[in-house]
DNA sequence: ACAATAATCTATTAAATCCATAGACCTTAA
DNA sequence: TTAAGGTCTATGGATTTAATAGATTATTGT
């Protein structure tokens, strides 16, 4: 399960994607319209801004917006930066490997093959899914 | 990432499946075999029981052994048991489902379908794998 | 220059979860 | 009847997660 934490920035970004190029929006704003916990948000957001994600700008009429087009920010890498690691364990994760005490030889594990499947199936659909297309989806269903 | 329990617990069925039918193995020697702390061994492996993964044998000689065929035992049941929820959010798990409060309208959630895909890919990768493939696949790369 | 605004930073706390251990008790086989 | 080994209850520490509070810094409009 994702934690809060990303789940609130999944839904920040989203937030912000519809706002692209329209000047900066407040965290306030965010924080009451998607029931997000203000001063989490707050600890989110500038994370997002630290890994280059998010952009602010401070003083009157400040607030945050994105820093990249929607369709370059991606779920994959967000999830990346608020939880880490997607893999199911560590033993089949690209960017947090970690050997594991209960196999004798990794080499030789029958258990292995099937997290890697389940990692390379999660990373495709993550990392298509940007934040250009999720909005035109929810579009799309909204027409409906 | 599942956590350290579920992992035993799949350590533990795989090493009980290449014992079946040879009558009860008791738990000293898995966690020996296997790296496992002893006392939570114990845990799990009666939670397994009381899910009917496995039965057990008191007394001398006695010990745990397969329930089930390793044919019908898959990771899918296995996670479920142990950590819960495979689906990345509440609002698309199948067997915990929750109403997300970021969402007004889940009905009009573009993030929502992203993360069915996953679940239906990781459901589908998980419940196909048993322990008699993970066996299977064992000895293959063991021959190599 | 000044007041208002809004992000930034530092701390702290409450709750939950995870991992592990201890010990008493019950059951079975030899 | 004794030793082996599963069952059950309880507990404790560590870590993580979620949230809150308060002080500080930067920017803007007037």
């Amino acid at each position: 399960m994702l934690s809060k934490k990303c789940k609130y920035a999944i839904h920040a970004l989203v937030y912000l994607a519809e706002r692209y190029q329209e000047g900066p929006v407040h965290i306030k704003e965010i924080a009451e319209k998607r029931n997000i916990p203000k001063k989490f948000l707050e600890a989110i957001l500038l994370e997002l801004r630290n890994a280059k994600v998010l952009h602010s700008k401070k003083g009157k009429g400040g607030g945050y917006y994105l820093y990249q087009k929607p369709s370059d920010v991606n779920l994959m890498e967000i999830i990346r930066l608020m939880d880490g690691a997607i893999a199911l364990l560590p033993c089949v994760s690209l960017n947090y490997y970690e050997v594991c005490d209960e196999c004798r030889n990794e080499k030789v594990c029958g258990i292995r093959d099937t997290f890697l499947k389940v990692r390379d199936e999660t990373l495709a659909i993550l990392g298509g899914s940007t934040l250009d297309k999720i909005l035109k989806r929810e579009k799309a269903l909204r027409a409906k």
